[in-house]
DNA sequence: GTTGGCACTCGCGTGCGCTGAGTGCCAGGC
DNA sequence: GCCTGGCACTCAGCGCACGCGAGTGCCAAC
């Protein structure tokens, strides 16, 4: 186990660090922060946190930079979350209020984290089978031809166009829409699958292959992969990465672009609490250099997806992660009112 | 007005260097191609040339490199659209062929078309005033709360919430909605207004707060600048713009985040024809280094939207317009189909 | 108008030495 | 046993000089 001190040294390197992005040596950390202790003494406290993997040098005869396991102490040990000043709140609150529907409180979401913290913000629309039914419609384009539109009480709208493989009457379809509604209307989207089993069956036989596809649609909008969407923003930050960059920056984008990458990310998070994915511990390759930051939202206490930033590890953690924290917050509030 | 030959020149020069992506010389340029003439005789030509403002010299003793005039006159009247390989049309086809919807078309339309250009794409949603009414659904989902949802023929589907100033009936809303069809249905939205202005009278004097509240929120989701989405992709092409490309790239992704900017610089082409805006020619100055390849794209002769891809001036303009031009048709072939 | 020759320019890569921040180690002190 | 000042050492980065070579402009000759 590490002493208090070497503890404090960790917290003033990765400090330190973070603020000025070069290696930080013992005799600049005595100056800045008030260790009590001379440089010498810093500096075996140095060649410990180095031995035990938490510090390293990029050069032989340069200061330490964090690795991605002293980074991971920090945030667990070491730091907080920094919590938003009143006006900020304020601002958040203010910002994502004029939203006038879901793509537009994802849009404005998007928005202000980035803005927040400098980085990639990643926001996921709340997920279909996480969130409740508000209505089914089914509307007639043509003889053959009927849209899905299914509504969610999280204000997130879907829909589908399906071909009949027979004509379908106003009235039947009507009658569709009303047994629809009244078995999944204010039930999970869950439960869908199982409420709709036996519907068919409540038709004449030259309707039922219609009400079929209707249902199967429906069904498959529901299949992972597909239902989950995400926007994300703020990708001029990346420029900010650091001098190498051309090199970091290029599997970055790639990540950001395959969605199904960065869905599997915040999937893989804990499900609603606030998780920090520091480097090497996210599975993608091209997110090594990176730390992902992500938490659960939603209307209640049910988190229906996950927002995050993406950001160089070395970023500051306290406040990214305060920002993503409040920001989920309000957004979950924004959902339940709408 | 210049000769045949030092078109020729020029010709080459752009090819040159587009493909190795470094001032070209005389020497380099007569090996290359066969102008039938010494390098001295290019000297010469090139001379003139640059005199004209076509080309210019990036330091005293190096080749040389077109200037934004250069490849003006180059598109003009050098280069032609390369058109796309039937090997390649297949492939274009098959991938569009299986969107499920108006988000998957334009999603797989971006991703595709960056694909092919190895550059970053923009495509925009069939625009709203430009599409036919389809069908206006209203939908009680409380009292004094109504969502409406919008279809266009191309497919878009737009929905807002309302909060209603007094309970609306659902016979009322059965009334609305039917004689809002009527009127509408089949129109084009640019009509709209005209086609609801008295709607209001129609109904009694308590619903019609409701109405004129219903028919305002319509109106607004005509309004342009709230009404245009796109989607863009391929961002981490950027990555291959070129070596200084810190501060080319920061500019471009910041132009590419403010959808506004966008929206303007795809406004400002030519209505339907394909445009080709190069370097300075784009009025937003963080692309000044960036060539813009747009063209508009539509169910039938009529163009709903745009799509392009933007590029640096070093681009292969035939090649990219050749990829524009043909996902912009079979795009619209796909919307059409729908 | 074209061509070969020639002197000139200058960006770029290479090698070298210096500087200074930072380190590790050690001997002495609390 | 831990802390500290001193000291020799390392090495990345910087500035500088140098030479190479691609490329140019000009000119005289064809």
């Amino acid at each position: 186990m590490l002493s208090e001190r070497r503890l404090e040294v960790l917290r003033a390197i990765v400090q330190d660090y973070v603020g000025t992005e070069e290696p930080v040596g013992s005799k600049a950390l005595t100056e800045r922060h008030r260790l009590g202790v001379s440089p010498a003494t810093v500096r075996n406290d140095m060649a410990v946190l180095e031995d035990e993997g938490y510090i390293a040098q990029p050069h032989t005869s340069a200061g330490r930079i964090p690795t991605d396991k002293g980074y991971r102490l920090f945030v667990d040990k070491l730091a907080g979350v920094k919590p938003m000043t009143a006006p900020e709140r304020r601002a958040i609150q203010n910002f994502l209020d004029g939203a006038v529907d879901l793509d537009d409180v994802v849009g404005r979401t998007v928005r202000l984290l980035a803005q927040l913290t400098r980085q990639v913000a990643v926001v996921q629309y709340p997920s279909l089978t996480r969130s409740t039914v508000r209505h089914v419609e089914l509307l007639s384009l043509a003889p053959a031809r009927v849209m899905l539109v299914l509504i969610t009480d999280t204000g997130r709208v879907e829909q589908r166009m399906i071909n009949c493989p027979a004509p379908f009457g106003e009235t039947s379809l009507a009658d569709l829409r009303a047994r629809l509604n009244s078995r999944v209307a204010g039930r999970p989207f869950a439960d869908v699958p199982q409420l709709v089993q036996d519907l068919p069956e409540a038709f004449e036989a030259e309707d039922r292959g219609t009400v079929s596809t209707v249902l199967s649609t429906l069904l498959e909008t529901l299949v992972e992969e597909t239902e989950e969407r995400l926007m994300i923003g703020g990708t001029a930050n990346l420029t900010r990465f650091g001098h190498d960059f051309p090199l970091t920056i290029r599997p970055v984008l790639e990540a950001l672009e395959e969605q199904v990458v960065l869905l599997k990310l915040l999937g893989e998070a804990g499900d609603s609490s606030m998780t920090v994915r520091i480097g090497h511990e996210n599975a993608y390759e091209g997110l090594n250099s990176t730390s992902v930051v992500s938490v659960g939202y939603g209307s209640g206490g049910e988190a229906v997806a996950k927002l995050g930033v993406v950001g160089p590890t070395r970023m500051d953690y306290p406040g990214t992660m305060g920002a993503v924290r409040a920001v989920a917050r309000y957004v979950g509030q924004i959902l339940a009112e709408s």
